[in-house]
DNA sequence: CGCCGATCGCTC
DNA sequence: AGCGATCGGCGC
């Protein structure tokens, strides 16, 4: 019998690309003595979870697929030990590469996004509870009196349920053990979820639903892969229509992960899914405890939780038996990760499900344009749903067009606009004013001399926020207190907030209707995720007249009393210089205007704009989605951008502005010479701070068969090493891989 | 002469 | 990314 049995290669959760080797002996490995018995050649498989030890510490590690390539062998340290009952799957360890590989990042890096602590390896551990032996107690009490007749059937119970159960304290309980009453005896750990029934509530759907619902399981009977947009109007019921694919996969025994944005992952979701399914999924978000999450992880890689409902990070779950996946609201920008492993959970879910064949659902009323030219081109199947669920309209939208319409003198809120807030709390319904901006103004400059409040690392205008009383940058997050007098002539009283944010339209709406119930729904006036939900609780319970909100009210919830939607500054992000900008102004309005109405099926929505005419603003006016899709692709497509070109960003950040600087132009002058790649550098996107590092993007496009990563990957290489600290990411963003 | 803090480089 | 090793500055 040889001592050394094998050598394994082993991925560590740590910076590096590749993996370790290291030496499995026999003896040592007591799980294995007592599994394989003493003596027999003990095997260890990829996919294996291991502790092995690294430098100075013990990690976690995962026995991988690739060869043994390390020479020297005897500088290799042994595995510590092998964990038993949890296996990454070779699909999901090709994921972890492909990942990796597409990103640019360290397999290692990505393996750290997969991997929790010991705790979730172990099994669960049993619960000591009590049971009644028969030795009744010398001294008799009353509580112990309670005790005994409550635990006379025999049947244990834990220390805490019982001492709630007969008002009695622990130590009460701890003095009939110590008399010989009451034994200690272990209990199985409880089941951590009960699997969801198909077919618990089946919904009543309407045809177009069902017709929908009908071709979903349909492509989930196939069980291989496909990718699937399903394409629904707000309020047109797509959970529903998703929930019966969930359902058929149920069926057939496998599990199924729905990815959310986090803002969505709300109770009244859950709850949903309850009554379809009779119990709750497995909730997998930043604000779950990490006991409940290491349970979780376990629960999916045994196969014993069968639906999880998550957000972007819940993608990196070793589910054993995946069947499923469904990415709701797919052209949402949480999904994409931007720090450390740069990834977008929708693409990654798409690979997944290629790499383990399986379909994915991607669901959304505005798709994004990638998604969409996916299903055009028949990479997708289309699934649409075009009108709303129960006989409702969409809302009627009005644009206002603020050149022939311009508001009162020191008011921002059209004429129109103010008629249709008074005829909504007429009607004792809910108005709500959007407007993409924080704070209470977007530029203050000095009356006397003009000076202009400017960011002193990035090239933009200070935001006022009157309530905080100070001068933010919502680029960097540089602050400064808003000072009495003008720093560059010293004049008193001279400087003016010019141009609204939702504070200032906060103000006018206050004194417009100053009896009227007005609910301010800004990020930086809301702090966390759990104050947030509480707010839209408190607007969706009706609990608020009028509400005043940015970005955050334009996602995942219902509003059933709102019937008026106004947008303050339609125009707001267009002339920006993101190539995204249309779209993403396009989706917040649609989402936004699409709030309108969904009790009363009456809704209304109202644009302000000083251009009308521009092709986004007029397909939103008229509630065209197809003609937005057509201008958009059509500009894309002149653009050489996504989908019809490659497109990433390499983010320089550094310590010192120069440096960055420097290093920008360093890059720049490496990037080798190559027929349809373009690099645009600092000039184009400026510079900004992060964190307290100076950082900015380097835009490079390609054509669309191009292999992105491998040039990236070659130019970084051939990059001159500067000095000073300085730190790449690598943001690739995707396009159609499949 | 000694201690503590930035920089370097490795992890089988 | 972390974390120890190493070198250099300055304090007494």
């Amino acid at each position: 019998m040889s001592l050394i049995c094998q050598i394994v290669s082993v991925l560590v959760p740590v910076y590096v690309d590749s993996c370790y080797s290291y030496r499995v002996r026999a003896r040592g490995l007591e799980l294995f003595d007592e599994a394989a018995g003493e003596g027999t050649d003990v095997r260890i498989e990829p996919g294996q979870v291991v502790r092995v030890p690294l430098g100075p510490r013990s990690v976690l590690g995962v026995v991988w697929d690739d060869a043994s390539e390390f020479s020297d062998e005897s500088r290799l340290k042994d595995i510590e030990h092998v964990y038993d009952g949890v296996v990454l799957s070779g699909d999901f360890r090709k994921f972890i590469d492909w990942i990796a590989q597409y990103t640019l990042a360290q397999r290692g890096m990505v393996l750290r996004m997969v991997l929790r602590g010991e705790d979730a390896l172990l099994p669960p551990k049993p619960v000591s509870a009590l049971r009644f032996i028969g030795d009744a107690p010398e001294r008799m009490t009353k509580a112990r009196a309670r005790v005994l007749e409550a635990m006379a059937g025999g049947l244990a119970e834990t220390k805490s349920d019982i001492a709630e159960r007969c008002g009695v304290s622990a130590s009460v309980i701890d003095g009939l053990v110590k008399s010989g009453t009451l034994s200690m005896c272990e209990l199985p750990a409880p089941v951590l979820m009960e699997p969801p029934q198909a077919n618990f509530s089946p919904p009543s759907l309407s045809e177009m639903q069902d017709s929908a619902a009908a071709e979903l399981r349909r492509i989930v009977k196939e069980q291989q892969f496909a990718g699937v947009l399903l394409d629904g109007v707000t309020g047109s019921g797509k959970t529903e229509v998703y929930f019966e694919a969930v359902a058929e996969v149920l069926d057939q025994g496998k599990q199924v992960l729905i990815m959310v944005p986090e803002i969505a992952l709300t109770d009244a979701f859950l709850k949903r899914f309850e009554a379809r399914f009779g119990v709750c999924p497995g909730e997998w978000h930043s604000g779950q405890s990490q006991r409940y999450k290491n349970l979780i992880w376990r629960g999916v890689a045994t196969g014993d939780v069968r639906v999880v409902v998550g957000a972007r990070s819940s993608l990196m779950l070793p589910f054993q038996n995946l069947g499923l996946i469904v990415v709701d609201e797919e052209h949402d920008g949480a999904y994409k990760q931007e720090d450390r492993v740069i990834y977008n959970a929708r693409d990654m879910a798409v690979v997944r499900g290629h790499l383990s064949g399986f379909p994915v659902i991607l669901a959304s009323a505005t798709p994004s344009v990638e998604s969409r030219n996916n299903a055009d081109l028949g990479r997708y199947e289309h699934i649409r749903l075009p009108s709303r669920f129960g006989g409702q309209s969409m809302p009627d939208i009005t644009l206002i067009d603020m050149r022939a319409d311009p508001p009162e003198k020191g008011s921002w809120l059209s004429p129109l606009l103010v008629q249709a807030v008074d005829e909504t709390l007429e009607a004792k319904q809910q108005s709500l004013l959007f407007l993409n901006r924080r704070g209470y103004a977007p530029l203050t400059l000095c009356r006397t001399c003009g000076h202009r409040f400017q960011c002193p690392n990035c090239s933009t205008w200070l935001v006022e926020h009157r309530f905080r009383k100070q001068l933010v940058c919502h680029h960097c997050g540089h602050t400064e207190a808003v000072p009495p007098v003008c720093p560059q002539c010293g004049d008193e009283h001279s400087l003016v907030a010019c141009g609204p944010g939702v504070e200032r339209i906060a103000e006018e709406a206050a004194s417009r209707w100053p009896d009227r119930r007005i609910v301010i729904l800004s990020s930086d006036l809301i702090h966390g995720v759990q104050q947030l939900r509480a707010e839209l609780e408190l607007v969706s319970s009706g609990k608020a007249d009028i509400v005043i909100g940015t970005q955050l009210v334009a996602k995942g919830h219902n509003f059933p009393a709102m019937t008026l939607v106004g947008v303050i500054d339609a125009d707001l992000g267009l002339a920006h210089g993101d190539l995204r900008a249309g779209e993403k102004v396009f989706q917040t309005l649609a989402q936004v205007t699409g709030r309108a109405g969904r009790l009363h099926g009456q809704g209304r929505g109202f644009l302000q704009s000083y251009i009308p005419d521009h092709p986004v603003i007029a397909a939103l006016a008229k509630g065209d989605r197809e003609e937005f899709y057509t201008y958009e692709l059509d500009q894309r497509r002149k653009a050489a951008m996504p989908p019809f070109g490659r497109l990433a960003s390499v983010i320089l950040s550094c310590e010192h502005r120069e440096a960055a600087l420097a290093y920008g132009r360093d890059m720049i002058r490496a990037v080798p010479h190559t027929e349809g790649v373009r690099v645009l550098g600092p000039a184009e996107a400026p510079l900004s701070v992060l964190r307290g590092r100076f950082r900015f993007r380097l835009l490079v496009s390609a054509p669309r068969n191009f292999p992105l990563s491998q040039w990236l990957r070659q130019w970084l290489q051939d990059c001159p090493k500067t000095t000073g600290s300085l730190r790449i990411q690598i943001d690739v963003d995707p396009v159609s891989f499949v």
